[in-house]
DNA sequence: CTGTTAGCGCTTTCAC
DNA sequence: GTGAAAGCGCTAACAG
């Protein structure tokens, strides 16, 4: 019925053992007992059990990939450039959302990774930032690779972008189309990209001996609500900018809609500009003006890195991190 | 080290068969037993190996979901839905993209689940309409569960949404506002969802006494692309209706860009309706009239009578049709 | 370079 | 109701 090591074994006339090693690809087999086994394993349509592997070798060939709750383009994008790389190796994906706050995280996920024998994982932020649970991770010598963290950490697996400079390019890219009157809408404070765009703003305003206005700053939490609220404050005063920099394209939709509703044109009477991307961005109108991170191969360059790493391939080009794209759009006017 | 069954039936003064009968919720143990049997689990930290399990017993407490290519909302939601099902009952989900004009999907699922052991699938469209391939399924006895399938087979579990129903009902709506000239945009042709859509909206049309004016009614893909096509379509007659209902947001979005690019205001010059109250619908200005399904009670739905299934529980409320909300949103103006 | 033996941790089978 | 023995399919450890 159904195919086992033992049958591939008869079949090419070698014990079991090598018809592992082969299968294994491991070394010290003979190229000539390696094709007859191969032969073997072909003409029987073998599959190698993975309960049996895995209850023995303690290995699942299942990655897992944790997030908690998160954009849900961004979710979409890394799943998928994780699982593509998983195609690639024959391994598994696991998916496992989690809650950040959760005073049992860390035990669950020992639980989950320990149940399923689950041989790495690969973490979105916030998790990426949790160093407790990175160093719970560590002790128990779980492999793992980190989406965007904040730190980047020399001896683990991390893919980042650089979000600073593409908050520093944008914004002079505004500057260049002649604004200097420019406001900011912050992140959510608990994500580490939301002061690395600041900065990125901050900074370029000052090398361009431009200057804030503190009206124009707002704190925002990523959402459209929180960009619409500032927005709205923003409009109400005499005194508004030129433009707008929004930490991300949710935000920039909202002050787009508060910007209307005030009767504001976009991009005659204001400019705007987002962070990301996001499908909205281009679906909006008039377009807007953003950065587009290479997420998808982010996520799938983490899971290569770290199926290599416990497949005992030390690459060269290891944790790395990735450029982001200016997207300009109708919501930028050159003043 | 690792504790072992072997340790519980030591400590509990039992056989391991009986240790093996309670953790799997066996009949024929004896309450005095069976308390002092969970009371070695827990002081042990017992859980069971379920590589071990799987091997012996061929079922894995995995299930999977397939999608092809779906929206990236849709997706987030289905699987959220899914995922909170597998908390509940202790099961994993492991995701598998697919693409379902490639001829060796049925082969490539049926080894991904004969390798991982995979207890049940949950297929979203259109994977759930193809129809060779859910007879392979069945032919393999792999259980499984359809998301939205265009033709409902009593014998097989799936859950399904009224999308004529609330068509139907968004255009009656549209109607109750004063519209007498409604365009429509169609769906994906191979999307099952597409033809009960328009269904929905000509049934309401007719019965309403209304007319349907052919220019108004354009093939769409569900892409923001083709609906801005169909909208420049449109709106470049002289002769334009009062009102436009698109299939889905995204192509809502895009007849609303090509609207506004021509000086039309919404809702005061044409007003528009979407359906699936995508994350865009709210965030778009002015806000989408639209349909929401509940797609994550759906896919958790989907997930729970799979699983009960091949746990032997036969429950009465099985396969199920659910209800959509009417979200009335700036874009639809009364006449 | 190849093979033998033992045994991973559990469930199945059958006996009592 | 309970238990003993066998063995799922594979790899680790060792021997040659």
């Amino acid at each position: 019925m159904t195919v086992t090591i033992k049958d591939v074994s008869k079949d090419a006339k070698v014990s079991i053992k090598t018809v592992s090693r082969v299968i294994n690809n491991e070394a010290n087999v003979a190229e000539e007992t390696k094709k007859k086994v191969l032969v073997s394993v072909k003409k029987l349509g073998f599959r190698p059990n993975k309960s049996a592997q895995s209850l023995r070798s303690k290995r699942s060939f299942i990655i897992a990939l944790l997030y908690d709750n998160p954009n849900k383009s961004y979710l979409a994008d890394v799943q998928s450039g994780i699982f593509k790389a998983c195609k690639l190796t024959g391994y598994n994906l696991v998916i496992q959302e989690c809650d950040y706050k959760s005073p049992d995280l860390n035990n669950t996920i020992l639980e989950f990774v320990n149940d399923l024998k689950i041989d790495g994982l690969i973490l979105t932020p916030p998790l990426s930032d949790m160093d407790d649970f990175l160093k719970d991770l560590d002790k128990n010598k779980i492999e793992y690779a980190v989406i965007a963290p904040s730190t980047k950490k020399a001896e683990s697996l991390y893919v980042s972008s650089n979000d600073y400079e593409a908050a520093y390019k944008l914004t002079s890219e505004i500057i260049k189309h002649g604004h200097k009157q420019i406001g900011f809408i912050k992140g959510h404070p608990k994500h580490s990209a939301s002061s690395l765009r600041f900065n990125g703003f901050i900074d370029a305003i000052v090398n361009h001996s431009l200057e804030t206005n503190d009206d124009w700053i707002k704190q925002g939490n990523f959402s459209f609500k929180s960009g619409f609220d500032a927005g709205v404050e923003i409009f109400h005063s005499e005194n508004i900018p030129s433009a707008i920099f929004a930490s991300n394209d949710s935000m920039a939709a909202g002050i787009m809609k508060s910007a209307q509703m005030k009767g504001l044109k976009i991009p005659d009477d204001i400019s705007i500009a987002g962070f990301d991307d996001s499908p909205i961005a281009d679906e909006i109108w008039p377009a807007l003006t953003t950065v587009r991170q290479p997420v998808e191969k982010m996520a799938n360059h983490a899971a290569k890195i770290l199926m290599a790493k416990f497949n005992g391939i030390e690459e060269s080009n290891q944790s790395k991190e990735f450029k982001s794209d200016l997207i300009l759009r109708e919501s930028l006017k050159t003043l």
